[in-house]
DNA sequence: TTGTTCTTGATTAACTCAGTCGGCAATGGT
DNA sequence: ACCATTGCCGACTGAGTTAATCAAGAACAA
């Protein structure tokens, strides 16, 4: 039930690339010094952003990153995904990484409870994660 | 954001003792057979939930593992806890394992929009899994 | 062409997860 | 008294993950 440090860095990342959205690009010593994040660590962050075609890039001397799509059309529940995996915690419930529980006496029954309850919780996760962008993060805002 | 084979087994098992409950007592090995749990495995997690409470056993040949509390009064979250540590997805909005973040630019500021959101997520969690009982889980059923 | 910045891949130490093993302690059966 | 059975406890292991770090290369601007 825990978020990466790695998930974690990249929200921050992504609140300093968000308020600079529009308005200039942000390079990598920059994000990490505001947000105190090793600066080489922070470099794969952003690359994995960027293969997920969430950022843009620029190398040389006025180089930098910045977001490519609006901050109200990224959601938290993506950017999570990208970098630790599916939110469900448990396989048999992910409804984007689907595994079929092997070597459990209820199999893939519907019935079976561990699934039940933890399809509510993967539900729970994904409907604040999914629904939460990352304009409303920068916010400080709640939206349903 | 994941469930650990552990505190799966550990549901498991108690769903097999949940329904022995006031009838029988049940022996490691049949616990491991009925949910396909490696025996040895098993064993470490049964102690754990004797250490924490919840189970009383006994040792020789009449021996076995039996819940000590009723199946009404054990949550989820409880038993997920003893084995996976804290609910929450990050130490600043844990309610029962609380770490201050050092390094983090909000420090404990709360209108920190990482504790924002985590916090809501851990709400969600923890609502669901602290209103979840043995006999809710064991009977299929949701109870708000 | 030079220095800046992103890009890629390898490497690392520490840690966690999932499971195994061996020996000890208590209990019941004979 | 002895022995089989069962739980109790601690140590150990191999695989994988996490959180970085490092070195070399490619694009870009001045």
């Amino acid at each position: 039930m825990k978020l990466s440090k790695k998930s974690e860095y990249a929200l921050r990342a992504l609140l300093e690339l968000t308020t600079a959205h529009g308005t200039t690009t942000l390079q990598r010593h920059e994000i990490a010094a505001r947000q105190h994040i090793p600066v080489e660590f922070l470099e794969q962050i952003l690359l994995a952003l960027k293969r997920a075609g969430l950022l843009a890039s620029r190398r040389g001397m006025k180089g930098g990153y910045s977001l490519i799509k609006s901050p109200n059309e990224i959601t938290l529940g993506q950017v999570i995904r990208i970098l630790d995996g599916p939110l469900a915690p448990i396989g048999c419930v992910s409804k984007t990484a689907y595994q079929k529980c092997r070597e459990c006496p209820y199999a893939d029954d519907p019935q079976c409870p561990v699934q039940h309850v933890m399809g509510t919780v993967r539900d729970a996760i994904a409907g604040i994660l999914d629904h939460y962008t990352l304009a409303d993060f920068a916010s400080g805002s709640r939206q349903a």
